[in-house]
DNA sequence: ATGAAAGCGCTAACAT
DNA sequence: ATGTTAGCGCTTTCAT
């Protein structure tokens, strides 16, 4: 027996009332005696009804569909456990709260033009999760331009956008400022993209704490990643040559990748060079030695990214939300603190 | 000015012609006289129409959205890049054919009891791609009690359900046999829980690899892991009491914890003790020593599950398919095969 | 070849 | 407190 053809008429059939109160039931609304409530309530549990999102979405509620974008081409994906934490910290939320979560990847540049318009009209998505997106992105402006309400994971300058995230400047700060107290001074970067804020903000953040402590900055210790183990690996073997004494990686499969290219070459972690990760994810504490990264909350990021987007679908005010959580630096064997 | 007033209406008002027409525009029907055609095709272009796919679901059509559903817990996610690439090759198949993915996760085994009868429900989806699912999962049977198109990534034994797998039988065979062949006979195995079909599988190829070339069967030689590197280092700790020259890892993540484990207790690999694992993902390759694994197309398995739901959604005939992808031996340093 | 009209399952006035 | 009714935007007979 299909349950397909079970619609508010039916349940409202089986329980004697008629389709409107069924539907104050379903969805909480007041007005209805308890008694009734109960019994149409228990009907519903027996068989299993659940109103349909498409007939909802028309009759101009939400779907309980939210989408996640991830303006990033492919290979960022297998980058790090980055996205697919952030994915766990979403799809938790969207679980506990009862919302579906659609996905948007796209694999080449190209595919954005073909991409962003379906996202853009797409009506069985209540809102959006925005995250991955470059500066010049026309992804944000249009979501603007469309009033489509949306929430950005990673901050974004226009002052009109909600956006949820991580102290980046502050955290790669705290990471080389512990560098430069334990007598560091030759302290590389290996950044990412800097088309890319979070990327900019870090190295920002490297660039304020060598300044604070007056340890003059050196543009060829700034080399570039793209955020995999095997473009660190590369670039360390470029700063290898530099006379350096610290690394600061911009993730942590970057610091696992310099890590590699240094034992490689025999040079001591951190007797020689001493390396500081960002992330805190499995590669950063498995690592042989233990990494010394900075911590972001991500599955808090995620959560907090649903709840907000979630608050903007309820309340249709629009309050501009921008919350930055903060980072938090984890000694571990890597940046040499622990050597006597 | 947003184009969320844009409806089939007004398009047609616009093009001077009826709802119908351009229903029959869009929909690509025949019978509609080429200029006329031309002319509605032309408001659509300008103003950037997209029909609404709530009301286009509710109308008896297709929303074009399809749901993936992996019933693994958490933590299986991180394990290793599996379920990643997977999604890619899920997600890329879907753009290049106009579908929107929605994700279903879920983390502790109690969401299942929440979240299964809104996947079960969920009249947005069309039709459903799953994997991950346990012997014992619940959802594959309400599935097909449902009537609900879906199908399964990794094999099912009921002989109604279209599956794409890969050879995880012949993938563990020869990956074994090639170790037997260089001359390893206490060849350990580091196996997923089984029960799961794809764990199954794999041991069952290392069994009859065993059988097939009369090395004796040990079975505590058998050790368990989840997938994850930290899981497999601990099986390796306990696998290194019993004297083996030679381990089967289930998965390249598992290959690496392994291989650490060795590592740190100063065995050599290949030399004492060889190693090959199963996948094919960065970590194998980019391991010290390079890891011997067993290549499986995951990217293309997603492709074709996209590809195959959609031809089951489209003749509605649901013949049921079970294909069965080869996988591919690639040898590499952690087997010893070079070892002169 | 084209238009008119019914209906998909739901919500939200509006009656009662 | 509950029922009735008019859409939401689309597809699909059925007329013309």
């Amino acid at each position: 027996m299909s349950t397909s053809r079970l619609t508010l008429e039916s349940i409202a059939e089986l329980a004697g009332v008629s389709r409107s109160t069924v539907s104050r039931v379903v969805n909480n609304h007041s007005g209805v005696r308890p008694e009734v409530r109960e019994r149409v309530l228990h009907v519903i549990e027996e068989t299993g009804y659940q109103p349909d999102p498409a007939a909802r979405r028309l009759a101009g509620q939400r779907a309980n569909v939210l989408g996640l974008v991830i303006a990033e081409p492919a290979q960022a994906l297998f980058a790090d456990p980055y996205f697919p934490r952030l994915i766990q910290g979403i799809t938790q939320k969207c679980n506990a709260l009862d919302q579906t979560l659609s996905l948007f990847l796209f694999h080449k540049k190209e595919e954005e033009a073909k991409l962003y318009p379906r996202i853009l009209h797409n009506k069985l998505v209540d809102g959006l999760l925005v995250t991955g997106t470059h500066d010049d992105d026309p992804l944000v402006p249009q979501l603007i331009e469309n009033n489509s309400p949306f929430v950005m994971i990673g901050r974004h300058d226009n002052p009109n956008v909600t956006f949820i995230d991580v102290d980046n400047v502050a955290g790669a700060h705290s990471a080389v400022t512990h560098l430069i107290r334990l007598g560091r001074h030759r302290i590389a970067i290996i950044t990412g993209h800097l088309n890319n804020r979070a990327a900019q903000d870090r190295y920002k953040g490297y660039i304020n704490a060598l300044q604070d402590r007056n340890v003059p900055f050196d543009e060829t210790l700034v080399e570039y990643g793209d955020y995999t183990e095997i473009s660190a690996y590369e670039a360390m073997q470029r700063l290898m040559q530099k006379n350096i004494d610290a690394v600061f990686a911009c993730s942590d499969s970057m610091a696992v990748g310099a890590l590699r290219a240094l034992q490689e070459a025999h040079i001591s972690v951190p007797g020689q060079v001493a390396i500081v990760g960002f992330d805190d994810l499995p590669p950063a504490s498995r690592a042989n030695p233990q990494i010394t990264t900075v911590r972001q909350p991500i599955f808090q990021v995620g959560a907090l990214a649903v709840e907000t987007l979630l608050d903007i679908l309820d309340t249709n005010l629009i309050p501009v939300r921008r919350l930055v959580l903060p980072t938090e630096l984890i000694i571990r064997q890597s940046c040499g603190a622990n050597i006597i």
